[in-house]
Parts: C-alpha cells; sequence; structure tokens
RNA sequence: UGGGGCGUCGUCUAAUGGCAGGACAUCAGACUUUGACUCUGAGUAUCAAGGUUCGAAUCCUUGCGCCCCAGCCA
C-alpha cells in the first residue's frame, strides 16, 4: 500500500526504521499506532497518519494496533467510535484483533500514578486551575513551586486514594508530575497528570471519578501494548521529553520512542476537528459526511476512491515542513482513479431542446454507445435517439467566441455516437432567451463518422426528448480562500464560498442513469465524475454528486480571453 | 520575549560532501467521436551573508523568516 517509488529516496521516518531494524532495536520488531480521540470524525489528515501509520507497519513485517484514546470523557462518544472504525476499514485497513482503548488500562494507569508517588515524583496539588496557571510562569519568566509541592509521600498516597474514591469535587485536586518549575519548556513546569471529572464515561461509565491525562496516559498506553514506534504530529514535539520522563521513570526494558511528522493541510479548506465540529453544529454544512467536508465520511459520500485518498496521502509525503497541499493534488488523485474505473454515461445538466426538423416523426433508433472509449472490454449500451433531444445549454452560442467550437447557428457538430447535425434556426421566448434550436441531421453520418471524410471539430453529449429528470448536486471548494483560518483576526466562516453547493433537480439523463443503485460511479462526459448518493439516490429517483469536474481547457481559454 | 522545530521550483518531495531530480500546477504543441484521456516539449528552486573544502542544498558561524508551546484538551 506504501509504495515506495523508486525515483524518491526513503522519508526519514522510513530511515529511521531501517536504522533501528538494523542496529537490533526492539529486535528488530515494529508496532505502530493510530491513536484517535474518540470526539469528532476522522479528516483527510488522519488519512495520511493511517497510511503512514499502517503502511509503515506492513512495510517493515509489523503491525498497527487501532487505540482510541478516550481519557477525556466529556467530549467523546461512542458514535465518534463507530463512525471511526468505518472509515479505518474503508480507507482499506485492517486491526484485526488489535482495537484498544486508553480508558482500558485506567486500573495499571492509575496504579503506575501510585508508583509515580512512591517515587517521590508525583504530588496532590490543591491549587485552583487559575492558581496552577499563575505559578505555571510564561515564556520569559519561570514558575513558581507549588506550595503542595512537598506534601509527604504517605500524604499524597492518602489523598490520591480519595480523590479515585471519589471524595472531592471536580477541580479539588489534582495529581502532578514533580518536575522542575523553572525548566524553560513549560511542559516540564510539574505538569498535571489526572484530574477530577465526575463524568459519565462513554466505555467506564461513572466507575471513575478521575481521569488520567495525555502525556501521562499516551506514552504508558504505548509501553503497555509494546509499541515500538509512537508516531505523532510536530506539535507533539515540546512534550516528548515529557513522555520520556513518564517512560524512563516507571518502564524497564523494552519501551516505545516517539517521532514527529509533519501535519497534512490542503487549501480551501480547514482540518481542525474544532472547526469541523462548528460547521456541523452551526449547520453551515449537512453533517460530518456532507460532501463538501475535508472528512473521510464526506469524501466518501462525495465519491472519492479509497485507493484515491491512499494514493493522494502517498503523493502528499513525510517530512517536518509545514505543509499546505494545492486541492489540485486531491483532485488528480480521484480523476486518475475514476478515469480507469468509471463507466461513461451522458447527462445534461442544463437542457436545450433540439429538435431535427429532417428526422422522421415517431421514429427511434436504439443507438450503441461505448461504456469508455479506451476499454472496449467495459462494454457498449443503448440509447434512444428521436426528434427530440435535449443538449447543453452551455453547447450552444448564438453568437460564438473566438475559439468556441460547438454548436451556433449554420454551425454543424457531432451528437455523440450519433450524427451530425447543423442547427437552423433559433427560437427565442417573449423575453429573448434560446428555448429551442431547429437542426437538421444527416443520415449518413450515423455513430458519428461522415463517408464523406469531412470534419467537425465539436462533439456534444446529449440525451433524447423524453430523457428522465435526476437531481444532480454539483460541489466546489468550500472556502474561497487559500487558507481560511490563517487570519485569527476573522473567524473562517466569514471565509466560506456561497457558492460552494449547487442542487440541480431538472438535470435530464440517459434512461438507464434514472434507474442506478446508490453508490454508483460514472463519469458524464465532459462534465466530470458523479456519484449516486448512498442515502437520498433511489432507482426511479436518482441523486447524483458531482465528485470532480473533468479538466476544462475551455473554461480556462475563456479565462484568459478576458 | 524563554524553549522546541523547520527553511530546496508557485505547491509537495528527493539528492545523506560529487550533474539540484520527480510529482502537481503553469505554458506551448501533437492526438482526439469527451476542449477528457494520452503523448511531446518548455520555464521555474537550494532564506541571506561569511567560512571550511578540489568540490557545499548538505559541514561551521552569524543573521533573517515561518510554525509549535503559557488547557485540570488530545
Amino acid at each position: 500500500m506504501t509504495t515506495t517509488n523508486e525515483t524518491q529516496g526513503l522519508n526519514f521516518l522510513q530511515e529511521l526504521i531501517e536504522e533501528d531494524r538494523r542496529a537490533g532495536k526492539h529486535g528488530g520488531r515494529v508496532l505502530t499506532r493510530f491513536p484517535p480521540e474518540p470526539n469528532g470524525y476522522l479528516h483527510i489528515g488522519h488519512a495520511k497518519s493511517i497510511c503512514l501509520n499502517f503502511g509503515l507497519a506492513s512495510q517493515y513485517g509489523g503491525l498497527c494496533n487501532l487505540r482510541f484514546d478516550d481519557t477525556n470523557p466529556v467530549t467523546e462518544d461512542t458514535d465518534y467510535v463507530e463512525s471511526i472504525q468505518r472509515d479505518v476499514k474503508w480507507l482499506g485497513f485492517d486491526w484485526d484483533d488489535r482495537k484498544f482503548f486508553a480508558s482500558d488500562y485506567f486500573p495499571k494507569l492509575y496504579h503506575f500514578a501510585v508508583e509515580l508517588i512512591r517515587q517521590g515524583k508525583a504530588y496532590v496539588c490543591s491549587l485552583s486551575a487559575e492558581e496552577i496557571r499563575a505559578y505555571r510562569g510564561d515564556f520569559t519568566t519561570p514558575g513558581r513551586d507549588s506550595p503542595y509541592r512537598n506534601r509527604t509521600v504517605e500524604e499524597n498516597l492518602d489523598l490520591f486514594a480519595r480523590m479515585r474514591a471519589g471524595e472531592f469535587p471536580d477541580g479539588k485536586h489534582t495529581l502532578r508530575a514533580k518536575i522542575d518549575m523553572t525548566s524553560p519548556n513549560p511542559v516540564l513546569r510539574d505538569p498535571p497528570i489526572y484530574r477530577i471529572r465526575h463524568a459519565h464515561h462513554h466505555r467506564t461509565g461513572e466507575a471513575w471519578p478521575i481521569y488520567p491525562l495525555y502525556d501521562f496516559a499516551h506514552c504508558l498506553s504505548d509501553a503497555l501494548e509494546g509499541i515500538t514506534h509512537s508516531i505523532c504530529t510536530l506539535e507533539f514535539e515540546n512534550r516528548r521529553v515529557l513522555y520520556d520522563w513518564i517512560v524512563d521513570n516507571l518502564i524497564r526494558g523494552e519501551r516505545p520512542y516517539q517521532y514527529e511528522f509533519n501535519r497534512l493541510n490542503l487549501n480551501y479548506a480547514v482540518m481542525s476537528k474544532r472547526k469541523l465540529l462548528k460547521l456541523v453544529t452551526e449547520k453551515y454544512v449537512s453533517g460530518w459526511d456532507d460532501p463538501r467536508m475535508m472528512t473521510l465520511s464526506g469524501l466518501r459520500r462525495r465519491g472519492f476512491t479509497p485507493a484515491s485518498i491512499r494514493d493522494f496521502a502517498q503523493r502528499a509525503g513525510i517530512s517536518k515542513t509545514q505543509q499546505l497541499i494545492d486541492m489540485g493534488v486531491l483532485e488528480l488523485c480521484i480523476r486518475e482513479d475514476l478515469n480507469e474505473t468509471a463507466p461513461r454515461a451522458m447527462a445534461v445538466l442544463r437542457p436545450l431542446k433540439v429538435v431535427l426538423e429532417n428526422y422522421p416523426e415517431g421514429q427511434v433508433e436504439l443507438l450503441d454507445v461505448q461504456n469508455h472509449p479506451q476499454k472496449p472490454e467495459m462494454g457498449s449500451r443503448k440509447v434512444p435517439f428521436s426528434r427530440e433531444l435535449f443538449i447543453e445549454a452551455d453547447d450552444f452560442m448564438e453568437v460564438p467566441a473566438k475559439g468556441f467550437f460547438r454548436l451556433a447557428p449554420g454551425k454543424e457538430v457531432r451528437l455523440r455516437s450519433a450524427y451530425f447535425i447543423t442547427c437552423k434556426e433559433v427560437i427565442k421566448d417573449a423575453s429573448g432567451n434560446v428555448v429551442e434550436l431547429r437542426c437538421t441531421y444527416d443520415p449518413a453520418t450515423k455513430g458519428g463518422d461522415s463517408p464523406d471524410g469531412r470534419k467537425v471539430k465539436g462533439t456534444l453529449h446529449w440525451v433524447p426528448g423524453n430523457a428522465p429528470t435526476a437531481e444532480v448536486r454539483l460541489y466546489d471548494r468550500l472556502f474561497s480562500v487559500e487558507s481560511p483560518d490563517a487570519d485569527d483576526a476573522a473567524d473562517f466562516t466569514t471565509f466560506l464560498n456561497p457558492n460552494s453547493l449547487q442542487v440541480i433537480t431538472d438535470a435530464r439523463v440517459e434512461p438507464m442513469l434514472a434507474e442506478v443503485a446508490p453508490e454508483s460511479r460514472f463519469q458524464f462526459e465532459r462534465l466530470g465524475y458523479f456519484f449516486a448518493d448512498p442515502k437520498d439516490s433511489k432507482p426511479g429517483k436518482a441523486v447524483f454528486n458531482r465528485t470532480v469536474t473533468l479538466k476544462d481547457s475551455w473554461v480556462k481559454e475563456q479565462g484568459k480571453q478576458k
């Protein structure tokens, strides 16, 4: 899955693991983990981490655990646990029976904490949250010791036991690691490792009134599972010394090590869970699986394939520099996949009626149309052709622009796999809108080839005049600026793209498309790749989501002419 | 401001003291029954200044810029 491109070197983590294996570290073993907190849905950035952790493991003959980092009961929920598993599986990865929860380790973590107290390296602090903050100092001024720092081991043991017993209200005490209040790294200024929280936990219920904090729980969970390489993102870099301090004090022998790589950012999108949550709860989008969301469930509903996302993660790459990937890369990945696999079909988004004046009234021909121009093995289908049809309104210009080689008065074009037609007359309504084209067809060009060898520049897609309708949802990037969250002053929602969703309820589609099963993928020729919506599409009432457009050098050309 | 990290084409990523390469994007062209796909070609980069060296993106020094850290979130 993570195949190393031959022209590329190894990334720094692959190098590091290879060095470790050469040196016989961990006995040559590789065990990684993907550690989501179940407080939101997975997004494309998580996909990079999943591909990395599972990919590295499989590349080096190891395994990757799925571990829910569920140490904060107030934000976490089983719905999230389920969505995360669904998404990881969908992406194509398997944790077998290695599904773990940090909450499974609560008893062991509690004993580790007691052990730390016994070593004189942790104490119960009775400062309030505000006081702790005040005592911590800031970047330039060192912190001051808590007045509770020198409680005896016995007193700490007693207090911690009573915290665990639920004797104290939230916030009354914390258990803190006793490290160094003057450290230049604020992470080491006696960080709290347990807090009192009388809350319902999605798995342990009311069993625990105290919960470990990330820094304490994560490294020890890694150690308990025998993780060798604990890979996280760059913002955890300053915490590595604390990771090491805890592990060094509590784990003997084989131990995990933390390494950091760059988080993936995409332009014209937001990636933080907090912001995605806000989009959902404040209804800027229809839900976590809104096809405009860069969540895995959103991308899935948009029509992205797991392979395209894996390819994307591979192309993004791993390093330690800030990464802002161009949306074009994601689009390339899905186009490349779907170009190979998606059968072609014809749909007209903005129908313009065409009447073929010389085509016999009442006649219907079933024309044979290829399902894929480069893949005859994908077969063909029949599309009914008759006197009345629809073409795309955009494919006609009464006064053709320079370089426009579609239909215009007096001009001849090809209808895909059908006939050459020539526009004879333009019919308008009272307000001057073009409502119908009167054309003639050349019976000798059946199938789209002219026996006399005359060429035609444009080929248009079409549907029969009695074509069924379908709903089509056109999606565009959710934000109109490259970095919606770069501006601290303005809320990111002010940069939402007002045109990110356009719903067409009366598109006309070739008959076969109206009966398609949900989750079918097609290329609508000349328009883009479309996906029958998993929730809303039904045979007889089709709803298509546009996954991505085709590249369009005509709109680009028009842009240049302006 | 103290600490931690990072600076290579517009973007992402290689080159591990020895020809700055690849991908995306861009531009030009070929092909085309999808203005798609495919193919061909082009331009574009080592943050800066010094130093070490036969030779520096790589090593050293100084400077500059960007990111992260002052939750009882992860």
